[in-house]
Parts: C-alpha cells; structure tokens; sequence
DNA sequence: ACAATATTCCATGGATTTATGGAGGATGTC
DNA sequence: GACATCCTCCATAAATCCATGGAATATTGT
C-alpha cells in the first residue's frame, strides 16, 4: 500500500524546492527576481552577495525550479520560471508574517516605525483613476522599466530629494516599491512628508499588484 | 537608505519560516497536519519517525509559525496555524511539480502509473449532485471525521476490499483521499476497477477542495 | 588565435541540521 | 504520593550547507 521508500522519495522532491526557501540570501534574490529578470553581477551586487556565492545560489534556485536562465551574449539573465513562484514566494512572506512574531519584528525594525500612512491597492487604484493623486515608482530604473503601475512616474530613491521639484504642490503624492518587505517607499515617504508633501504609501507593492492581476504598464508586452 | 544588517536580518527570518519547508519529513508531517489535527505520537506512527524525532520536526514548525498546539490532558494536539499555512504548503507543491521534472518523476514513482481515470473537482461537483456517483473517501476514519466533501462515505482503503458489497452496481465510483500527492484514492481505484467497477478518483483531493472554498461537511462546526 | 568579460565548477574549513537515546516535566490515575 | 503516559529537552555523531578564492568554461571583440 505505497512504497515508503518511494513516499519519503516524493517528500524530499517536494523539500528540494523548499530548500531554496529556507536561505535568507536566496529569499533576497527571489525578491529581486520578482522585480524582473537580472544578471548574475547585477544580482550579486544589489544583494550585496559575492559573486561565486550569488551563482553558487542561483543554482540551488535554478535546480528547485524556480527560477530559469536565458543567455544574452556573454552574460546570463535569471527569472522566475512563472507567475507561481512568485505567488508561493509572496505567500511565504504573509504567512510567515502573519504567524510568527518574530518575523513581523524584523520587519520592523527594517522599515521604521509606522509612521506614514498607507493605502491598499483598491484605494490606489480609485485615486489613480480619479486623478486626485500623483504616483511615483521609487524603485531603480531598471525595475519600473520592467513593468509598473499604470500612470506612475519613476521616480527612484536615489534621485527623489533631487526631482523634488518636479512634484505638483498641494496634491497627494503616493509612493510604492517593490512589496510589503521594501523599505523605498517608507523612506521616500519620510522624505516627502519632512518636505512639506501630504506623502502616502502603498501597503504593499509591484508584486502583490501584479499578483492580483490588476493592470501593468511596460515590460514584457 | 535601510540598514543592510536589518534587512538581512528579516530575510534571514522570512527563511526561517522558509526552512520548515526544506525538510522531506516536515513536510510529511505537514501533509498530515493539512488534513485535521493530531496529537504527537500519532504523527510520529503515521510518518513513521521516532518520537523525538518527530516531536523535534514538530517544535521546528511551531517556532516558524505553521502549527499551533492545544493541550489535551496528557497529550499535545497539533494543527496548522491557518488555511493560509494549507495553502503555502498546496502552492509549493504545485510549482514543485509544475517546474521541477524529478519531482513530477517521484511522484509517478510512488502513485503508480497513471492507469486509473480522473476528473476534477467541477466534474466531481456536478455528479454529486446530479446523483449520478457514488462518492467514496478513502483516508483514514480520522481524517474523514475531521471534515469531508459532502455526501462522501467513509471507506478507508484498508476496508475497501472487505466492504466492496456495500457499493452498488452499475454505479460510478468516485474515489478521493488527502491531496493531489495522495496515493490512496490511486490505489482504491485500481482495486475497484479490478473487480468490475466503473472506477474514477478525483484529481487532487481534501486539501485542495478546501482551499477552493468548496462545502466540507463535518469536523469543526 | 588571443585577450577580456561573465559565469560556473571545485576544494576547503566552519557552521548548521538531523536522527537517536536517555533524562526531565507535565498531566492524569490509582 | 507513587506510577504510567505523553511529550520535550539535552548531548552526540554523521551528514549537509555555506562562503570564499582560485581554476576552468563559454562568448565576444580584436
């Protein structure tokens, strides 16, 4: 009635996939993916990782199927092998989030204190529509190029006490960035509201947007 | 710009979470769990580990979050933390199975050929309630009395053999057990169609018709 | 063919995980 | 209170994972 050896096989097939989840580097280069396709260098850096661990990583993400490989001249891009990975890895991020204190006091102490106000997506998507808000992606470049919300301006971290100036006074300016875990569009927030802006965030960010299906500019067509 | 140490420091917790998932055996219990709670020395029968041992993966999947005890007299009953747990844990085995192809091997490895008809839980739903199937589960009494589809009876596959007078003639038979992963409605149906029924087993199983927020009948009210 | 760039492969030492058996705690029974 | 049951905690040895640096491989440009 069912091989046990053939059972404990099928489990640990299952584990291997769960095993590129159990490394917080791994996790930091799944939240990367989830933004859009990257090179391996480019992983390495922005995860601050070297660059022989950031591919020895890569691998252990490749070999769980997460994530698949594309060749483009001499470097290698990586991305998520589908949406569904996505989708495990945000809901990784909620139940652990949701179900263990510790997780939740990490993210705390990451993104500060509460102390901008936020928005859901459905209240997001009601001021965009009515206009009575401008949207800035505070996420690099790279990322908005990739795929943003509709009617959002880029407008990275980086370069937001710069532009400034290019936002209309008087009018709400709500931030977002990657998703729940990123810290952009708190600090951006911060920054906005110490320069006299009424500054709101998005709750989460581009990947929950996403994974609602609601719509995407750019990227991908 | 986010303090490098913290935001390692909530990856590293979102893995630890993660890290429950990266172990054959947790899972196992997991898979368990999914299906109605259970005190220690049960689990430890029913995955076939040592107490300790089991009582150890147990203590691993409290501390990231995925079940929660109750005592009960002089034993400790565990369940999953919540359906989002359930569905963490249906979601990784989906994207295992969808983009990983040694785990689409092992899990043909241990159900056996695919030698048996299947339908979905649509299809299912619509017989039901058509009358036109009879609709056996075939999990332990347990886990039926934990929570069943609806109009199901109870025949553990243990029973099966010796209670194949108690199902009529002519009639389809629809098998069903714990998961997409479950080899007990595989075997059943085999079994069945052996001696001369029209046998058919449901694609998936218990969990997945939970999660699709389809009606389960008993366990908690 | 040769050099340059991007990535993977390999070997190594240190840290973490796992299974197991025995001791220790909590609860219920007599 | 003594005892049995169920479970957790602790110590240990084997196995596995991780970061790192140097060598090997693949592609592009000269």
């Amino acid at each position: 009635m069912g091989d046990p050896t053939r059972k404990a096989e099928l489990f640990d097939a299952l584990a291997q996939t769960g095993k590129a989840l159990s490394n917080g580097k791994r996790l930091e280069l799944l939240d990367l993916l989830a933004q859009g396709e990257r090179s391996v260098d480019a992983l390495a850096r922005a995860a601050g990782l070297g660059l022989t661990t950031a591919s020895a990583h890569l691998q252990a993400l490749k070999q769980a199927g997460l994530v698949t490989t594309r060749r483009s001249g001499v470097r290698i891009h990586y991305r998520l092998a589908g949406e569904d990975v996505a989708a495990l890895y945000a809901l990784l991020q909620q139940v652990a989030r949701t179900h263990r204190a510790a997780t939740e006091q990490a993210r705390t102490a990451y993104l500060g204190p509460e102390d901008t106000e936020q928005l859901t997506r459905e209240e997001l998507l009601e001021r965009v529509q009515a206009g009575t808000a401008t949207l800035i992606d505070v996420r690099p470049a790279e990322e908005y190029a990739a795929g943003h919300i509709p009617g959002a301006l880029s407008v990275p971290l980086d370069e937001l006490e710069a532009r400034l100036a290019e936002l209309p006074d008087g009018v709400e300016v709500v931030a977002y960035c990657r998703g729940a875990n990123c810290v952009l569009s708190h600090e951006a927030a911060r920054l906005l509201g110490s320069r006299g802006h009424r500054a709101l965030r998005l709750a989460d960010g581009m990947l929950e947007w996403r994974l609602a299906a609601l719509p995407v500019e750019g990227g991908a067509a």
